[in-house]
DNA sequence: CTATGTGAACAGCTTCACAGCG
DNA sequence: CGCTGTGAAGCTGTTCACATAG
């Protein structure tokens, strides 16, 4: 739908970021935005929101711009983040707890509704994010993904047992799997993922600091 | 040093991946690895791993492949990763405290020797990361940054407080910035940024997966 | 015979520049 | 005029294919 022509994966990536700007937009009650100033307020050329934008529909009013109230629910549409979506996640350690408490999450609409750990010290304990839940343990996954229609789960287990895991959390049915763990996944290519990598964020950092010192 | 070429930042960001799998390896007691092999284990091509090694030097031997135990201390002086860093971190809600004790960073050579926040309930309260540390006012941010040679700061306080927070970081003398607030923060380019968007990362998930329904 | 390093070909993404519309 | 949408140009990154070395 909307266009038959291949999207840039950096393309979609900045459709996320433009989301939440033209968000923070709303709240200053702006009705209207050139890609010049959204362009400006996340460090990126007006053409290069155009293309983006265009890549997906036509959103803009030649002379105007972009009507804010009209663009942010397209947006959402095209990411499928227009109804909220049930989310679950695995491994409740230091990092899974503040995950699961995690507000940015529900306010792009994604709500975790189940969590499980492999510790049977921690099953049968209650949690509280944005709604209160029990840790169960990962035989309970498959139910509890039919049970909630779940689709993405967030995997934040130690990178020894990660592997494992993600290829429990396939066979239960997730179809997208947010990665914590410094590990590569290899699973079937019809499944998603996304990783994130701590320690490299920073290592770039370091990186790029080499060279250019005090 | 080593190349007055141009090197692609996704080179970079790669390079952290081989370090790594290369410990992978190592921690398997395996003496060399063909770009055959560490591309496999990184769902990367041959080609691709040779060339973005060959960036940074001639690491290689023909008809063996890397050594392991001779690669990896090259790609920690390349990321600037061979001697310890020290590291402070503002913003000690669940997300921060998850921070200050997650391991990947310590095991990567990244030590968080400082925290701060703005609430006056936090400040003082003790915290045991890696090693212990009492959280400290924003205003005391400079002296840490002097006493502990710190360069790199992680910022993990709420969107709205991120830009302000980030302008201080910098006045205090940090010159790269880690951010997880959701928003685009406008720095002087001499420093680094690096920001992990939760949420984005989950949406690009739900993207890839409207269009291929269950 | 195995596996690197690399110029050359290719593909993909971004920028440019302008036609067209309100 | 102001601003979008978009072909065309330009640039960056990836893949190919092979010369070369052990």
């Amino acid at each position: 739908m909307s266009k038959s022509e291949n999207i840039p994966v950096p393309a979609v990536r900045r459709l996320s970021l433009y989301l939440r700007q033209l968000e923070t937009f709303l709240a200053n009650d702006r009705l209207t935005v050139s890609s010049k100033q959204l362009g400006q307020a996340l460090c990126l050329s007006d053409a290069q929101v155009r293309k983006d934008l265009a890549y997906f529909g036509q959103f803009g009013h030649a002379g105007i711009g972009y009507r804010v109230g009209e663009l942010i629910p397209r947006v959402r549409r095209i990411l499928g983040t227009d109804k909220p979506a049930h989310v679950l996640l695995v491994g409740v350690g230091n990092l899974g707890r503040a995950l699961i408490s995690y507000r940015g999450f529900s306010k792009q609409g994604f709500e975790v509704v189940a969590a499980f750990d492999k510790d049977p010290a921690k099953i049968g304990r209650e949690l509280h994010g944005s709604t209160a839940l029990r840790i169960e343990s990962l035989g309970a996954m498959s139910a509890a993904v039919r049970k909630h229609s779940i689709r993405l789960g967030i995997l934040a287990v130690p990178s020894s047992a990660a592997q494992g895991v993600a290829d429990e959390m396939v066979t239960a049915g997730i179809r997208g799997i947010l990665n914590f763990a410094p590990v590569t996944l290899q699973v079937n290519p019809s499944v998603a993922v996304s990783s994130v990598d701590l320690a490299v964020h920073l290592e770039q950092l370091s990186f790029q600091l080499t060279g250019s010192p005090s």
